[in-house]
DNA sequence: TTGTACGCGTTATCAC
DNA sequence: GTGATAACGCGTACAA
């Protein structure tokens, strides 16, 4: 019922080459038979099938980019650094969620050969499946995993890093009694910011008080929660970690509600800095992950997979950046403890 | 080099079928050969190539997802919609920008026969091609257009309804001297908010004052710069109206720095509802459009058009909601003009 | 310049 | 149950 190339040539009253030649213009023909070629193809509404294409050349140029949330805060500063670096060497990205988890797209693009390569920022994909797939031979990059394997080059932010960073300000700031916000009990990165949390502290001879260890499960409404819970403690801290911005966005909130002035009675600090985070009042200082740069990172370590060559570094940490607002300030020193 | 059934075939010593029949797993096989074919292929790394494997079945289940901007602020939202409805159906969704404009994936999608299906959501693909593509065979979904056309449904979010509603909220509050901030010239859901506004201004016996209609470019920075010109004017309304958030948030800025207070000095209005739109202060009262479900319904109309069956509206139009937050006032009394 | 023939990797149809 | 063989639609040597 559609038409192929063989009905073209049928049509115009040429061979079926010399349709594939006047249509890809890689050799010149007649511009007799060239008008012929094309009327006859317009005539039958032909259209190049690109999978045939594909099949054919075995070299798609095209990145497969698998996600679990498309809708994720992150999502839009990293696909573009990918698109960036892709663009420029003529590679194709598509955009795959890996939801489905069985067989997702994202599944059929890490099995079928679907893709010269991948870049994989999902954590519902199995690490085994990863692993499997770049062994068999797809270039793969994973975002935000630590795996340690040849056939596999991981990417992931320096949350041990970043978390160190923040409590380290707050501690510069002279303060002392901090609380820390946690997300999930099952997150590395969540663990990876208190031990880096942790760390500022032991190094500035203080403790964690334990009992100021939160969850607040990285939502908004856990972020709130938690702090309501903080206040019922009687026990206030002078600063507070949240482990991502979403809760600290929460928490903020929780404050105002309970006529706490943010930085005045307690300096706060976020990680992540989403886009919310510069509009909320006070702004909010927080910890930046260098998603933009991590995705042209990621596409330039491909890019030297497709070419062959194996990658010297398995694993990439990239550096966190403090960033600077009104939601900390100097711990006056009548409120020392 | 890289394995495909034919090796596996050799190695297994099988037939090429009989692999075939192993790996798909439709026909049955003794567990003896089963054993030994899926061993072969392990032991020579096979995977499959979905790429020949979609070429022979003709049916691939793909919906091709086309947008301008992934990392655009609907985008989020959008997509959840329709990868509900795909899911649902055993469909998968593979989203690509068009960014390249000439040939970027997203051409190639809607000419080379690699979806089902395509939803379109990209001012930057040509009109034309949308049509010939459309007309060529391939179903197709276009958003945020009218086009009337047998061969191509669109759907778009009823603008001109929506810049009614929000003026209509501003003179049932008492306003009559109400700007316009306009986004770009070029742009028809621009216009049609604007013939909305007029509208709205019309049928309360009230005219547009055609010097409060300043162009803002739909950014940021433009609806901060709108407003510094509306001040400078120095006949400043008691209410605006910025034909999108991004703008209306850079116009609170200055509105701000002026030292005009929203709401008791004006009363401003946003299109979008974009996330932020709920976190500035004063909260941003706005016309929602109905993103989410635009997806859903974009995908409903995709998969009966894939079954066979033609629609019989090519043209869809979808309902705003106003948003009430803390932006707007009733117009005090001693203010009137 | 144009036509012929074959291969890409898989699935499907038929024999055996 | 298993195997030979023919598509699928396109690219591309090679020959004419």
């Amino acid at each position: 019922m559609l038409a192929t190339m063989k009905d073209v040539a049928k049509e115009a009253g040429v061979s079926l080459s010399t349709v594939s030649n006047t249509l890809s213009g890689n050799v010149r023909v007649t511009e007799d038979t060239r008008k012929r070629v094309v009327e006859a193809s317009q005539r039958l509404n032909y259209q190049k099938n690109g999978i045939a294409a594909d099949l054919k050349s075995k070299t798609m140029r095209t990145i497969a980019l698998i996600v679990d949330d498309l809708a994720g805060p992150f999502f839009s500063q990293f696909i573009q650094g990918i698109q960036r670096v892709a663009l420029d060497n003529r590679y194709d990205v598509v955009a795959c969620s890996a939801l489905g988890q069985k067989d997702s797209m994202g599944v059929k693009f890490l099995q079928e050969r679907r893709a010269s390569g991948a870049i994989v920022f999902a954590s519902d994909i199995a690490e085994d499946l990863l692993i499997d797939s770049a062994r068999r031979g797809l270039p793969i990059v994973a975002i935000d995993r630590m795996i340690a394997n040849d056939h596999l080059v991981s990417i992931a932010v320096d949350n041990f890093q970043g978390g160190y960073l923040a409590t380290k300000h707050l501690i510069d700031l002279g303060h002392k009694h901090i609380a820390y916000i946690a997300g999930s009990n099952d997150s590395v990165d969540d663990h990876q910011r208190f031990l880096g949390f942790q760390r500022a502290l032991a190094e500035h001879g203080l403790s964690p008080h334990f009992d100021l260890r939160i969850s607040g499960d990285f939502t908004e409404n856990g972020g709130y929660r938690a702090i309501k819970t903080l206040v019922a403690q009687k026990d206030l801290p002078t600063a507070i970690f949240f482990a991502n911005d979403e809760m600290a966005i929460g928490g903020l909130r929780a404050l105002a509600a309970e006529q706490i002035s943010v930085p005045q009675d307690v300096s706060v600090v976020g990680f992540d800095d989403i886009v919310l985070a510069r509009y909320v009042s006070p702004g909010l200082t927080t910890v930046r992950q260098p998603i933009y740069e991590m995705g042209a990172l990621a596409m330039n370590i491909l890019l030297t997979s497709l070419l062959g060559s194996s990658p010297k570094t398995t694993v990439h940490k990239l550096p966190c950046e403090l960033i600077l607002r009104d939601s900390c300030q100097r711990l006056a020193p009548s409120t020392l403890s």
